[in-house]
Parts: structure tokens; C-alpha cells; sequence
DNA sequence: TTACATGCAAAGCATTTGCAGATAA
DNA sequence: TTATCTGCAAATGCTTTGCATGTAA
């Protein structure tokens, strides 16, 4: 028996989590518990495979990165995070499940959100062959201070 | 001496690209004229580093993955091309120059321009700390037939 | 008990790099 | 001639996989 049985909170993101991992079957593993916690306690993060590891290793425990990664792709699955690939080697997970944008700062690699309602997307009609996944929006910007040639 | 001085053509594409390849100092050497050939000869095109390997081949030519890959990065750093991540594990790069916005068939791996007029972007002004590079929008989709979950 | 999950090490794969030889001007 | 470029092979780095062991219920 797991003992992790909370109440459930409707407005507490890691409570919200744990109860999609129940419901969609898959085991709430220690692991998988504790990754929920690092990703939906400390609010909306970008968070990378590298990062967990290491934050996992912060609380004196050791998750595999096979294991991370499989949760990874678990957890996306059930919607609780979606994966932004800003950069060619490195993906980053995103624990913001509101509609929004990202403005990806190049040189420091560092992801923040934009507000949808700061954006006005009008896209025309999907064609009905072809279901609407995702609408990714990246501002790509550099620091003022890195002034190398465009 | 290089035998490739055609009259410049402002209204082709390879013409434009050689020209300002000629202009920014780097070699015009033949493996980048057959790139570039490939690259803007045949319309806008949304390509990867293997396709262009696989596509000189077919000219019984042969450029070393080293050198194309080079030769992508050096055209993109001279705005000729414009890399798209669409894909962890591959980058397309676009010879599209108009701004314009990608729709990405997910289980077919193809992109298709979306053109700018049919898309309203209102974003917030970037702060005037950063220097705006590019703004990505993706629109991901999957084909109906291709129905797995989520 | 048993299906499912984990972790290690090895494999995979796109991309990059070091460097010797080739080439453009 | 000489700076620049090319190509091979090796290296890199993120991510995935195979498989033996561990674990939740």
C-alpha cells in the first residue's frame, strides 16, 4: 500500500498530478512521486532531464536517467507536462498547463512564459483531415549584451 | 577563377544566394554552389542535413556530411536559411525568407509553410534589454487516420 | 504472485571536431 | 603562396533500449 493518500486538493498542481497518475493506471511509484513533487511543487518550472537528475540528487536520493526519461515521456503522455524543444540537443518539460508562449533567451538558455492573453494567435481552420496537437509560439531573443553578428 | 559568373538575377533565388555568399567574404567553392543550388533551385523547401546528402548523391556528386553540415550553419549564419527544430533529434532548414509559420504533420515529419497574412500575431514589445532574433510558431498537427491517444 | 517498473550499461543517432590533405585566388 | 575549405574518422552528448532485478498490490 502506497502511502500517499492526501486529500485531494483541486488547486494544488502536485494534488492535481498524483490524481492523473491514479487514474490513468500506471503505478505511483516512488519515483514517479517523487518527480511529480519536484516538477508541480515549486509552480510553473522548464525544467530539463539533467535538471530533475540533479535536484533528485539535492534531496540525497538517486533516480536512474533511464527512469527519468521514461517518466518523462510518461508524464507528457498524460498531458501533466508538455516537452518544448527549443534547442536542437536539449528538450526542455514544462509543468504550465495554462495555454501560453515562451520567450526563450539563446545565450543563457533559459525559457519564461508569455501570457496568452498578451497574444493574439488567429490561425486559419485546421483542415478536418489533420488534428490540432499543439500550437508552439518561441520568441527567440539574445541578451543586448551578446552582440555577435546576427 | 570560379565559373559560375551568371548576370545577377534579383528575382532568383540561387542567383541572390550567390551573391551574397560572394559578398560576405566566404569561398563561393563548388560544394557550396551545389548546395546552394540544391537548396534554392527548387522553391521553397524545408530540408535536412541527410536530404541534402541523399539529393547530391543523386547528381552522382558526393559532399562529406562534415561539409554540409558546415555549409548549413555558415548559410544560416548569412540568413540565407533558417534552421527549424521541429524535432529533438533533427533540424530542417528552410529556404523560405518571407516571414511566415510552419504547420508540422507529426507523424509524417513534414512541415508546409503557413503564410503570414493568414496569421495575426500581436506580441507584448520585448523589452528593450534583449534583441529579438526570431519568432518560431509551430502549429503541430496529426494526421486523422493516425488516431493514438493524445 | 505477477504484471509492471527500475537501473545499469550498452547502443543509437544527429551533429561536431581534430587534423591532414586539397583548393581557390 | 597562403588562408581557407573539405573530408574522414573519431568524439560528443542527449536520449533510448535490452535485460536482469526489484516492487506494488
Amino acid at each position: 500500500m502506497v502511502n500517499n493518500s492526501k486529500v485531494y486538493d483541486p488547486f494544488d498542481a502536485y494534488s492535481i498530478a498524483l490524481k492523473k497518475i491514479e487514474e490513468s493506471g500506471i503505478i505511483p511509484t516512488k519515483q514517479r512521486r517523487v518527480l511529480a513533487k519536484i516538477l508541480f511543487k515549486k509552480g510553473n518550472r522548464h525544467i530539463s532531464a539533467e535538471d530533475l537528475y540533479d535536484e533528485v540528487k539535492q534531496e540525497d536520493r538517486k533516480i536512474s536517467m533511464a527512469t527519468i526519461y521514461n517518466t518523462l515521456k510518461q508524464f507528457t503522455i498524460l498531458g501533466l507536462i508538455r516537452e518544448i524543444v527549443v534547442d536542437k540537443n536539449k528538450s526542455l518539460y514544462d509543468t504550465n498547463n495554462e495555454p501560453h508562449y515562451h520567450l526563450y533567451i539563446e545565450d543563457e538558455g533559459k525559457v519564461h512564459d508569455i501570457p496568452t492573453n498578451n497574444i493574439n494567435l488567429d490561425l486559419p481552420s485546421v483542415p478536418a483531415c489533420l488534428n490540432l496537437h499543439n500550437i508552439d509560439v518561441i520568441v527567440r531573443v539574445r541578451s543586448v549584451k551578446d552582440n555577435k553578428k546576427s
